[in-house]
DNA sequence: TGTGGGAAACAGACCGGTCGGTCTCCCCCC
DNA sequence: GGGGGGAGACCGACCGGTCTGTTTCCCACA
């Protein structure tokens, strides 16, 4: 692997246990076994490379978590393939990224520090919400969810789900405890399918 | 105001809206108009400053948190209650919380960094999971919810939902977002109390 | 009630270490 | 032998913490 895709790899794995500000530049340096110059060779600071992380990490969010949503027709069903997505390949996955989700982490690290940073991040969050709403509307749609669905108050309800489950997995690092924060978002989907 | 309460106070603020690791000394002795001399008389380091600043909003956290909770002997209403101090007395301070719930902050930021820390921050956690557990319960034996509500789902999803709305508020501080991720929780609860 | 003394409270210079970033130099490959 | 990629000494700023010196306060004693 190059010294840049290096860098760029450990550098999502570092940001995402110890965040941005958290990471020293000796940290990266030392994991992707780089040195000063290597790194100034191909990143004009470690912000630039804050985006690179990003961009990597969105790739790598979308490859996990939209993974087999069109094994069904059913909107509400393909909600539930990405939660089982998310809890199954991409939380699961302490390899790659050890500390929970990193837009997670890094939003709550830079909310009041890094103001323009966090516009990048936000957009994540605005799209993931977007597509869950839109599931839900299309499910009302074909007749999954009964009309009285109110779409909003769902798609709050899955996406803080999704969120309180990372950030509760990031501290007690327990795989049984995501299972059921998981499952229960799952159940409430589920709940308002069977209501029909 | 005495200089130890006024360095807990401004700490409180500045661990909650830069994080632990991100508040420098200089922060702080800044924000409590202290001296390093003034600073180190009444604590033995930055981190048994931490312990303290941890109590203080503790005591915030169930001041604004349990408030008129015994304004009804409902159980599920009791936790609609909190579920709107949260929100309303809470995360809104942002006068005494910019940046959102100290715990949460903290708990993302040490996760992987101060397992000693997050031992205590932990704990503040399990509590407050076992309070909504244990008046899910409660309010299946007053008949209010009906028996084939599963405490842990509920549980869970109440909790998760909490942590997601405090982290999203963190991040975006909408208001208008804030009480809908809110509004949608209760109105879940409420469709549990419905369906008896 | 006035005063001396000792401790607590506070001020800030200073410490070694680490931060992100720059610069020069060298090596290896064309 | 020219040039891009990389190595690492070096920079000023800042980190948490120590130490010495000064101010303030309280209380025993006259």
């Amino acid at each position: 692997m190059k010294l840049k895709e290096r860098i760029v790899e450990e550098s999502l794995r570092l940001f995402t246990q110890k965040g941005y500000l958290g990471t020293s530049m000796n940290d990266i340096l030392t994991a992707a076994n780089a040195s000063k110059g290597g790194f100034y060779n191909h990143f004009s600071s470690k912000e630039a490379l804050f985006h690179d992380v990003l961009s990597l990490a969105r790739k790598h969010w979308r490859e996990k978590n939209l993974a087999d949503m069109d094994h069904t027709e059913n909107p509400v069903e393909k909600i539930k393939i990405m939660l089982a997505n998310y809890r199954d390949r991409y939380l699961k996955d302490t390899e790659r990224l050890p500390g929970g989700c990193p837009f997670i982490m890094l939003s709550v690290e830079l909310a009041d520090q890094k103001p323009e940073l966090i516009k990048e991040l936000n957009k994540g969050f605005t799209g993931l919400k977007g597509m869950i709403a839109r599931l839900i509307e299309e499910g009302k749609e074909k007749g999954e969810l009964g009309r009285e669905v109110r779409t909003a108050s769902v798609t709050e309800l899955v996406f803080s789900g999704m969120l309180g489950a990372s950030v509760m997995f990031g501290v007690d690092k327990s795989f049984d405890r995501l299972d059921a924060a998981i499952a229960s978002l799952i159940d409430y989907l589920d709940s308002l399918v069977a209501d029909l």
